[in-house]
DNA sequence: AGCACGCCGACT
DNA sequence: GTCGGCGTGCTC
């Protein structure tokens, strides 16, 4: 009789010593054990139980003696096939753990026990059906019809509706609980318990008709449902003008799929997902639906993946990890504002949506779109060199014209004695507007917009006493934060070193909302942050506030950038262009390009013209100023050239390995010895190493942050090379207390 | 990372 | 004698 033997990933297992463990299958487990499964196993000397995921199952192992699997913890596989083997890829490709991976694929809510009381209880509805057939049931019915009428009206009900929940029956029958007993008891009609989904509040809607496409938007639909019915994986960028109805082609794309018996999935970022976006979607979709994001809570969100699991769901809408949704028959995946860079995710696994939507439009054959206004510039360039199918709208909605872009010089308006944040220039457009009756807002490209506080007399500054970074100031909480360990402290009434006075410092959005207050006295501003808001939809308060109210200024960071149509915003202020673009990666050209492009066109959506003001201390760069014209192409072909030269992506890629530790010698020795373990393993021919550099926070909780960049064509060798420099580091004893990992394409 | 094993010094 | 310090090594 040969021995079955499990491969099983290990949840303790770290990096460096992840691997299948064989592990025996006793017997009573044999026909219940499948791949895809969770199972506890004993691991390490203590034989401490552990969870783990069966990856395959065989019948021989090269070892001697094995530890048994203990117990098995789903009834079902909760892994397909293809997620097995999607969670074996993401372990090469993004250097993390297959378990770290599986947790990424499934959902939180999985992992809360049966018997516990943590877990997200399953919902059910009690269901009635019949227990003959509806001939039968036809004949009872009319010959009980006089002494029973009740039950006969169950009975007709039942007779036309496969199953009904028993609530509803009773109800359309006018009978109550008796009547439908005494149907069971003489075993014609059968009870059980249907599981319901808890659904994200999706209003009811009445179905709309497919959007009418004009002649781009047609062409494009054709090309792209060519290629997504063609049954071969392939990518394609539909790269659309702001206003030149990408949704639309989604919305025919999704549908043609969902007729051919084929699921989608849409993806969108994190702040774009609004429920204006889902008011859309559920009106061309319905129930067909399912949405996934972060402000669901653990229970609908374990719900939404059942359903989806099902099949009950063919269309799904979500955030990043939506791309691990199991649908299954995938026809197509839309990745929306593909450029974004809340689809990378910065804890482990380090994964790039992106790269698992591939893998998986491989494995499906269906069809990767990717969509933006900005799309990525390796995007771009793959759809230029025919790697990708490559699909422009180029015209707006209505032909409406772009708006008009004034670039102001902050360094002159320094020199004139100016040194707020709004120019004189945007100030009187500011008036023009108010003027007028029209609405205007205004952008602060900052990402934590809050206030530092200093010393007026000796310049003293608030440091994080834990990471190398100032406080800031929270004017909620009145208290000082860091942004990065969370680490708070209140404010003095005078400065701790020299008992001066304080003042508050940075162009955050209550500064902007301050001088803008001063300028324009008795005038309403709203303002919009990170920290002014939080919970979801409390946009849609605040956004709805603005439109209802004709409220004159709207104050923001980062969310007033995305799609929301204000018809009767006019002008649109970017306060500080330059903020973004000095950030130091490669992308920061991309980044401030896409920021511009998508403030510029929040104005002029309505019948009035738009005008846009950039103020910036580097009126001629050239970024600011092709953004500033809106144009995307003579953007993407100085960038490529500077690409070239920095020999950055798309003509090499960008890996990296980062240390941290508490001890920053000997973080930098590992650091050293890391990049001369690379030099070795791959050769300075293949690739280029630099480093060991800080990160330009270097210190985060008491540890030193540093990197060794990796410049190359990578493909799986270099990749296992790299992995192996890695695991070298972590088992050197000289760097016990040093954590090392590796990651593809950095985020700086 | 955990966790046991083991080989030394100070204590009932 | 033995309790516990941490240095060392392994994880199917």
């Amino acid at each position: 009789m040969p021995v079955l033997i499990a491969k099983i990933a290990v949840s303790a297992a770290t990096y460096w010593i992840d691997r299948p463990y064989d592990y025996l299958v006793p017997e009573e487990l044999q026909d219940q054990l499948r791949p895809g499964m969770r199972v506890y196993v004993p691991f390490s000397r203590s034989n401490r139980r552990t969870e783990g995921v069966v990856l395959a199952v065989a019948d021989g192992s090269k070892l001697e003696s094995l530890k048994p699997v203990l117990a098995v913890l789903d009834p079902e596989p909760v892994l397909t096939e293809e997620q097995i083997r999607l969670a074996l890829f993401m372990r090469e490709r993004f250097f993390c753990t297959v378990y770290d991976a599986v947790k990424a694929i499934l959902p939180a809510g999985l992992w809360f026990r049966e018997d516990g009381k943590r877990r997200s209880a399953d919902k059910t509805v009690e269901m009635a059906r019949l227990a003959i057939s509806s001939e039968d049931a036809a004949d009872t019915a009319d010959r009980i019809r006089r002494r029973s009428p009740n039950q006969a009206r169950i009975l007709d009900m039942l007779c036309s509706f496969e199953a009904l929940p028993v609530r509803d029956l009773l109800l359309h029958c006018a009978a109550s609980r008796p009547s439908l007993k005494a149907l069971c008891d003489r075993e014609m009609v059968s009870l059980y318990q249907r599981e319901v989904y808890r659904r994200p509040v999706i209003p009811p809607e009445e179905m709309a008709p497919l959007p009418v496409l004009n002649e781009e938007q047609r062409r494009a639909y054709e090309g792209l449902s060519a290629l997504a019915c063609g049954g071969k994986a392939g990518a394609a960028l539909l790269q659309g003008v702001t206003g030149s109805g990408k949704t639309s082609v989604y919305i025919h794309l999704i549908r043609q799929q969902l007729d051919r018996g084929k699921s989608a999935i849409l993806l969108v970022p994190e702040i774009a997902l609004t429920p204006q976006m889902l008011h859309t979607f559920s009106s061309h979709f319905g129930d067909e639906v399912a949405v996934l994001h972060s402000s669901l809570s653990m229970g609908e969100r374990t719900d939404e993946w059942k359903r989806i699991k099902a099949g009950k769901a063919r269309l799904v809408i979500g955030t990043r990890s939506a791309v691990f949704a199991p649908v299954e028959d995938l026809g197509i995946l839309i990745i929306d504002e593909e450029q974004e860079e809340s689809y990378r995710s910065e804890n482990s696994p380090r994964y790039s949506t992106r790269d698992v939507a591939k893998f998986r439009c491989a494995k499906a054959e269906c069809l990767l779109l990717l969509a933006s206004a900005t799309p990525e510039l390796v995007t771009r360039y793959q759809a230029e060199t025919g790697k990708y199918a490559y699909f422009r709208l180029d015209s707006r909605y209505n032909a409406r014209e772009l708006p008009k872009v004034q670039i102001v010089d902050m360094k002159k308006e320094l020199r004139s004695g100016n040194s707020g944040n709004i120019s004189s220039f945007l100030r009187e457009e500011l008036q023009k507007n108010l003027d007028a009756g029209e609405q205007s807002i205004l952008f602060l490209n900052r990402r934590g917009a809050n206030k530092l506080v200093t010393c007026g007399d000796c310049g003293y500054t608030y440091k994080c006493p834990r990471c190398s970074v100032s406080l800031t100031y929270h004017s909620v909480s009145r208290r000082l934060l860091c942004h990065y360990c969370g680490y708070s402290r209140r404010l003095d009434a005078a400065c701790p070193d020299c008992g001066g006075k304080l003042n508050f410092v940075g162009a955050g959005t209550q500064l902007v909302v301050e001088e803008l207050q001063e300028l324009f006295p008795g005038h309403e501003i709203l303002r919009m942050d990170t920290d002014s808001v939080t919970p979801i939809g409390s946009h849609e308060l605040l956004f709805e506030k603005f439109r209802r109210e004709n409220i004159p200024f709207l104050v923001g960071t980062q969310m007033v950038t995305k799609g929301l149509n204000f018809e009767n915003v006019t002008l649109v202020g970017v306060l500080s262009a330059d903020q973004s673009l000095y950030a130091g990666d490669y992308r920061a050209g991309e980044r401030t390009f896409s920021l511009i492009t998508q403030v510029v066109g929040r104005s002029g959506r309505g019948a009035k013209p738009g005008r846009a003001v950039i103020q910036t201390f580097t009126p001629h760069n050239d970024t600011i100023q092709l953004a500033a014209k809106q144009d995307y192409d003579a953007f993407f072909a100085a960038e490529l050239e500077l690409r070239k030269l920095q020999n950055a992506p798309p003509f090499a890629d960008l890996l990296a390995v980062t240390l941290s530790g508490m001890d920053e010698v000997q973080v930098l020795q590992a650091a050293r010895y890391v990049k001369a373990r690379l030099e070795e393993l791959i050769g300075l021919r293949q690739a280029s190493f630099l480093g060991p550099t800080p990160l330009p926070v270097v210190k985060v909780n008491n540890r030193y942050r540093y990197r060794v960049h990796i410049s190359c064509r990578a493909g799986a060798a270099i990749r296992s090379r790299i992995s192996a420099a890695v695991i070298e580091c972590c088992e050197d004893k000289r760097f016990r207390g040093v954590s090392v990992f590796a990651e593809n394409d950095p985020l700086y």
